[in-house]
This record gives C-alpha cells, structure tokens and sequence, in this order.
DNA sequence: CACAGTTGGATTGTCCGACAAAGTCACTTG
DNA sequence: CAAGTGACTTTGTCGGACAATCCAACTGTG
C-alpha cells in the first residue's frame, strides 16, 4: 500500500511535465448570463418573447435568486434583455447605437484627439454619401432636401432652435441612414456623438461657415439626386477638408486631447 | 380647513395643463453603478486602484450589500471595474477593444451582409495604410517586414499553423496599430472580427489567391516604408478590390446575411 | 350583458443574515 | 531568514423575508 502510494507520487514528480493549467472556474452568475446569451445569439430566443421570472430561471439553473439577478444585470448592460413596461424580462435585438455611448467613452478615456477623429469621418462620410447616391429611393431625396431647406432657413433666421451643428450632424446621419449600409452607420456612430461640440465650437469662432457649409450641403443633395456616386463622394470629402481648414482659420488645434465633457 | 383643500384640489384640477410627467425612480443598482461610473469617468478614480470592499461600498451608498453587488456586475459588464487575481476590484480604463466583440455580436444579429463589411473596409483600410505612411517608425517597418516574412514562407511551406487568413488580417491589424489612430483602430476592430470566416471560406476557394495577396502586401510595406501615403492608400484599396473580385470569381455571394457561427 | 371597481396572487426590488472557499497577513518555528 | 501556520477578511452563493407594484380574475352595478 505505502509503497504503491510513494511510487505513485514519485512517478507524479518524476514526470513534471504537465503542469496542470489552472482549472478555469466560472462563478455561477456568468455561467447563467452567458447560457442566456448563448440562447439568444443563436436565435433560440427571439427580440419580443419574454423570460421566465426570476424564481423560475433559478429553479432551472439550480441557483439562488440573487445569483439569477446578478446575471441579468449583466444581460441587460448589453442590451439583450430589457425590462419593458410589465416589469417583465423581454429579449430584445441589441439595439444597433447602444453600444456607441460606451464607444465614445472609451475613446474620450484614451484622450483621443479631434484630429484622430476627423481622419476617420474623413474617408467614412464620403463613403456613406457615394452608397447613398446609389441607394436613395425618392422618399430619401425628400428628407435629404427637407434637411437642406431647414438649413437654408437656420441660415436666414438665426434665431431658430436647433443649432447650425444639430443641423449639420443631423444632415450626415441622414445619409449615411440612406446608404443603407449598417456596418457604417454603426462604425460612424461614435463619431457622430464626439462631433458635435467640436462643430459647435467651431461654428461659434466662425460664423462665416454655416454659409459653406449650407452651400456644400445643397450639391451634395444634388449629387445623390442625380445618382452622381463619385460627385456626392467628391463634395462630401471637400466639405469635410473644409472643415479641418475652418479649424486651422479659427486657430484650434486639432491634436490637443479632447474633453471629458464632451459626454452626458 | 376643507375649504381650502377643496380649493387647491378644484384649482390644480382646472389647470389641466401641467400633465406631470412620470417621475423617474431609478433602482437602487443602477444609482449605485452610475454613481461609480461617474467618478471613473471623471477621473476621480484612475485605472489601476482598488475599489472598496463590497461591504464598504454597501456602507457608504447606504445600500445592502447584495444591491452594491448588482451594480458591480454592470460595471464589470462596462470593463469599467474588473476583479484582478487577489478578487479585489480594480478600477480599468475599457480596453479599447473590448466593446467590439458586442459590436460584432450586434451586426451579425442584424443580419448585415458582407457586402456591408466590405465596403466600409475598402475605405478604412487604405486611410490606415495611408497614416501609417506617414507615421511609421523604423522599428514598425522592421515588424511590417516580418509580417510580409511570415506570409511569405506560409506561401512557400503550406504547413504553416496559422492559416494565411490569419496572417492576412494580422498585417492589416499592424498597418492599423501602426497609424497611430485610435479612432480606427477602434472602428476596424469589429470589422476584424468578423472579416475572418469569410476569408479563409474564400481562401479555401480559391488558393491561388494567396500569390496576389502575397504580393500586395509587399508593395504596401514598400509604400509605407518609404513614406508614399497616396502609394500605400492606393495599393490598399486594390488589395481590397481584388478581395472582391475574388469573391465573384468564386461565385460567392456577397449580398446574403452572414451567419452566426462567425461568432467564437 | 357590459363595465368599472376591488381583491388577491405573482413578480420585482431590496433587505437581512449566514456560510464555505479562497485570499491576506501577521505570527511562529525551524 | 524562509517556510509554515492560523486567524481574519472578502467574495460567491444561499435561504428567507417584505413592501411596492403589476396582473388577472372576480364581483357588484347599471
């Protein structure tokens, strides 16, 4: 017996070759979050059904209710559950922009500068107004005139509500929503939200370019309208050189990090 | 006395106007996680120190310990807090890129198409090449060398690990790192994600392809090593041209959702 | 019979107390 | 001084409890 204990151990340490990697234990609460999850993203539980309650799922699950809550929380942080008016659980489709507050964040915690910004919305804005050109059943042309002609009148009356940036901003997310393409919109989304107090700061040292950027507005609608792909390109990328010259007019600099309070 | 009830009851009743909005009760947990929300975000808690305990924490906010840890588990969610080895919590800036795989999650569960991925790539992609261009060390073309290294033996001995897919995406991450903006990087990274199923299918496809890949990388180093930002955009965004062009040889559609099991 | 009001059960948000497992830290011992 | 030990701390999980709210069925009334 003893003698078959110590060979056994000897042989053990003799081989010491496999060192046993840390066996990877789950808390209970992330092994229920992730099995919900798991149902969802494969499509098992489809956005609208609601979940069982709280007692239930820890009955199948085996745990506790607390340990239940807690994994809901973290479902919910993502966006695949919500809590509709019912109070009841319901799975919902991630929505696409939700992400992007936490995107932004993230970005204005690594003190991003505007310039960094601006390179990106550089070959993104061009790219959404070319798919747009291509895309834009006649309804968009509507909205996207609607858009132009509320502009024009912000630039006539100043006294309107919306500012000329809300405008602005408002005008390119139309867009890139017309190129149908959600791969951009979503990609652009944290730009969208990072933009504006820079734009509105901009326009303020600058007043002179809302008539600019009225007028670069106005041919890029007429591009998309004509189903110009490479004009609605070409105009929207000059509107945005535009921009980073109306910067350097104003004498900001671009590679400064940007402010905190450019969220909320 | 009811005189002066029924008064204020009749008057308040008259008014009719004021429809008092719902007041808005925020659960205990979510005051809790953004109370601590704030204060990472604002600084006043800087990556890297400890949180206290959660009895602690349960304390200050006046809450049971079981709600602090509700609130944890969405900050943990966020990557805005994270249980280092000893357990305790830790405050962590959110890694750039641990809101892509959500992101990504996101797409796929909205059905979006290559085509979709695609197109955003051909111009994010070559805006890379061209900042990397301009930005590259000598120490970076030394790693983009050995990137077009690796791919060039994987080319010559088939029986490389990695697949060439893999290596493909590896140097267009670099490109990307070595530009030096955290914007793209951060807006390519779903992208990346997602890239990959669909590369190696296509590589699968059409093997001769590597030869052409191969070779566009090369000119790409040679671009960026010599400073040509118009060069390095331009042979990237052939290089993505011919991605495509690939895919229609291969009689691959690119206009169908991709599916799910993209994800893992 | 239709319909508004009531009531009782179900569900969530929060609290309290408890305990095992695992980590921490100071103290002891060779 | 290093290794080992043991008490203390902290987390993960559990069980139970209760008020507030929601839901659904029931009931009385016209």
């Amino acid at each position: 017996m003893t003698t078959a204990a110590v060979t056994t151990v000897v042989s053990f340490e003799a081989l010491a070759l496999a060192p046993f990697e840390r066996v990877k234990v789950m808390p209970a609460y992330k092994a229920v979050s992730g099995a919900v999850e798991q149902r969802i993203v494969r499509g098992e539980l489809k956005p609208g059904v609601q979940l069982p309650t709280e007692q239930a799922l820890a009955q199948q699950f085996g745990v506790n209710r607390s340990t239940v809550r807690e994994a809901i929380r973290q479902l919910e942080q993502e966006g695949l559950v919500e809590r509709r008016a019912s109070k009841r659980l319901h799975v919902t489709m991630p929505g696409a922009y939700d992400a992007a507050p936490r995107v932004a964040r993230s970005l204005l915690l690594q003190q991003i500068t505007f310039e960094e910004l601006w390179q990106v919305a550089l070959v993104l804005e061009p790219q959404a107004a070319r798919l747009a050109a291509k895309t834009a059943s006649s309804a968009d042309q509507v909205e996207l005139q609607d858009s132009v002609t509320r502009l024009a009148a912000h630039y006539k009356a100043q006294g309107s509500i919306l500012s000329h940036a809300e405008l602005d901003i408002e005008f390119h997310a139309l867009v890139a929503r017309i190129s149908g393409n959600r791969v951009l919109m979503l990609a652009r989304e944290p730009i969208n939200l990072l933009y504006r107090p820079s734009l509105i700061r901009l326009q303020q040292a600058l007043p002179q370019m809302e008539r600019r950027n009225l007028d670069a507005h106005k041919r890029i609608v007429r591009a998309i309208a004509a189903g110009d792909a490479n004009l609605a390109q070409e105009w929207t990328r000059k509107h945005l050189i535009d921009f980073q010259r109306g910067y350097a007019l104003a004498g900001i600099p671009m590679n400064t990090p940007m402010q905190m309070h450019h969220l909320e």
